[in-house]
RNA sequence: GGGCCCAUAGUUUAGUGGAUAGAAUAGCGGACUUCGGAUCCGUUGACGGGGGUUCGAUUCCUCCUGGGCCCA
């Protein structure tokens, strides 16, 4: 319906992308559908804004509006009831699931760098968010055609697993690696990162692994692998795939040419035995790229997987998806990129996210030992959905399991994604565990009791899909309802534009909210404006579950 | 020590130059013998502080305070 108002406002004289600016949503829906505030066009035509209001609200005559009045120095439009659901309703029947998608990023190709958790450690909370973040992106980015390529970029090289060899040699207990490998490795990490010992230990393992030795790597190799099983389990509770599973230890035998790059661009820089890239001058301080004993770092790892990206796919754009903490490392690493020639470094992006602190305000430290396990969070949530179904008599007994775990991830995904992304949020598992008001389960409960409607015997028998027929007799409820309904392509441009979720996280519930103030106050089944209303269900149930599927939560028809 | 980020009701937060700062939760008070009460309606309550830019600042700039993160 924005176009309507904008295709109105074309005798401003303003071109089309500025009109698109300016036009808003009133904050108070009684004052209109749509506004144009006249400031601008004021300034330009050096007159006062409200005689410009008043001048443009005369001038529109459009039948695709009920109303355009001037208050005060904006101009107001009230969408007609007969266009608003000639234009809303169909295309959203008719498009179902893909209403809202676009070919906007046709032949444009984005790479994005996700979850990255650490190996032999626990998959934890810190990234959690990296993972929810980058699934909703990923599937904004598709669903306006761009072709994505998720990747998992796994933290599984670098000095801490020389400590941990150090420490799994001298502390290792085979029972109780086969009991719980991951528990074990971290049992063990927090024990050695007590003492001092490990650092000179840790660095010499390292060094051995990093010219392949054969125990280091045997080591190495049994720690990735009972990782991966067990992230493998996180992701699939979570519903979360990539594309391409990578780390950083794919890189670790193209250090060289790096290197060789960056001596040839005359970039690197010897200090103290060690080789860096100096970036003072660019407000960046200094890149260490090789320790003094010869040890490399994720900055030259990071820069050989960003060459063999580029090589690989071609993106028009790279998305890290990497918590705020890494600011620094990113803007260096996209620096160097540009100093070695590189004009695509101008296509890489971190898109950052705060950070969950602990309940005294501090980051989750694994070497503290407090490190909240994802798997905890996953099973306590669904422990509580599960209570709240056994309530309900009539979900039967081989489905509860199905539903509590739905309803567990809707509340955590959601949770998780309403946040604007570069806030650190306190952890608080009571916030994950609520049901009520602003939270996943609500948003998956509107969904199933719009469906519930629908499976109900009606008077009109009929495919609600292709009537055509619409009924121009309803009231501000509904009208709000539709309304909304009409604004869902805009925000998932809105959302991809700013890189966050959390603006459709937002519409959802608020797109839920009006949806059951009209189910509590208008009745569908048996009215006697039946068939709109059931349209109306419809259309809310399908665009709920267009934004649901954006945020990476899988909708439930029942609950 | 240097740099980056954040600050909105008791709490968790939306809004980012414009019309009365919007929710949730907790508290208080209500609704429906009805399509699913994990619902709906009402009510109390907030832009950290000082300066500046602007016709207009919660939003932009600056200083201060508080918190977080990173680098050395």
């Amino acid at each position: 319906m924005k176009q309507e108002v904008i295709s109105a406002l074309s005798s401003t004289g303003l071109s089309k992308s500025e009109i698109e600016s300016l036009v808003e949503v009133p904050k108070d829906e009684n004052l209109g559908d749509y506004a144009f505030p006249t400031f601008a066009l004021a300034k330009k035509l050096k007159k006062n804004p409200v005689e410009v209001a008043k001048d443009l609200a005369k001038n529109i005559k459009s039948n695709e509006f009920e109303k355009v009045e001037a208050t005060g120095p904006y101009v107001n439009f009230f969408v007609s009831k007969k266009i608003l659901a000639e234009r809303t309703l169909p295309p959203i029947q008719f498009q179902g699931d893909k209403y809202g998608s676009s070919s906007l990023g046709r032949n444009k190709k984005i790479v994005i760098e996700m979850s990255s958790p650490n190996i032999a450690k626990p998959f934890g909370i810190g990234h959690l968010r990296s993972t929810i973040i980058g699934n909703s992106l990923a599937k904004i980015a598709s669903f306006l055609g761009y072709t994505v390529t998720t990747i998992n970029y796994l933290g599984d090289w670098g000095t801490p697993f020389g400590k941990l060899i150090a420490g799994y040699k001298e502390l290792g207990n085979e029972k109780k690696f086969k009991k719980d490998p991951i528990k074990h490795l971290y049992d063990i990490y927090v024990e050695i990162s007590k003492k001092e010992e490990y650092e000179k230990k840790g660095r010499e393992w390292f060094k051995r692994l990093e010219q392949g030795d054969k125990e280091a790597l045997r080591i190495w190799k049994l720690f990735k692998s009972v990782s991966l099983k067990e992230f493998d389990e996180i992701y699939k509770m979570l519903t979360v795939k990539f594309d391409v599973i990578s780390g950083e230890s794919n890189y670790n035998t193209k250090m060289d040419a790096v290197l060789e790059d960056l001596k040839k661009k005359k970039l690197l820089k010897e200090s103290e035995g060690a080789l860096i890239v100096d970036l003072e001058k660019y407000g960046l301080g200094v890149s260490l790229i090789q320790k003094s004993d010869g040890a490399t770092l994720y900055v030259t790892r990071d820069l050989a997987a960003a060459l063999d990206r580029k090589k690989e796919y071609g993106f028009d754009r790279m998305i890290y998806e990497v918590g705020a903490e890494q600011k620094l490392h990113f803007k260096q690493l996209f620096k160097i990129l540009e100093l070695l020639g590189y004009s695509w470094a101008q296509e890489c992006v971190h898109v950052d996210h705060g950070l969950y602190l602990d309940s005294d305000g501090k980051k989750f430290s694994t070497r503290k030992g407090k490190t909240v396990f994802m798997k905890d969070i996953l099973e306590e949530t669904k422990e509580l959905a599960r209570e709240e179904i056994v309530k309900r008599e009539k979900v039967p007994k081989n489905e509860r399991e199905k539903r509590a775990a739905a309803i567990a991830l809707a509340a955590i995904f959601y949770g998780d994604l309403k946040n604007n992304r570069v806030h650190d949020m306190i952890f608080d598992l009571e916030r994950f565990l609520a049901f009520e008001g602003d939270t996943g389960p609500y948003l998956l409960y509107t969904y199933a009791r719009a469906k519930s409607i629908l499976s109900k015997p009606a008077k009109y028998q009929g495919n609600l899909d292709y009537t055509g027929k619409y009924s121009l007799d309803y009231d501000g409820v509904e009208k709000k309802l539709l309304v909304k309904l009409s604004r869902f392509p805009e925000i998932v441009v809105h959302a991809y534009n700013d890189l966050s979720p959390h603006i459709i996280a937002n519409y959802a519930y608020e797109l839920a909210q009006l949806f059951n103030e009209f189910y509590h106050s208008h009745p569908v089944i048996g009215s006697d404006n039946e068939l709109f209303r059931l349209q109306l269900v419809f259309v809310s149930s399908q665009v709920l579950k267009n934004a649901l599927s954006l945020l990476g939560i899988p909708v439930l028809e029942k609950m």
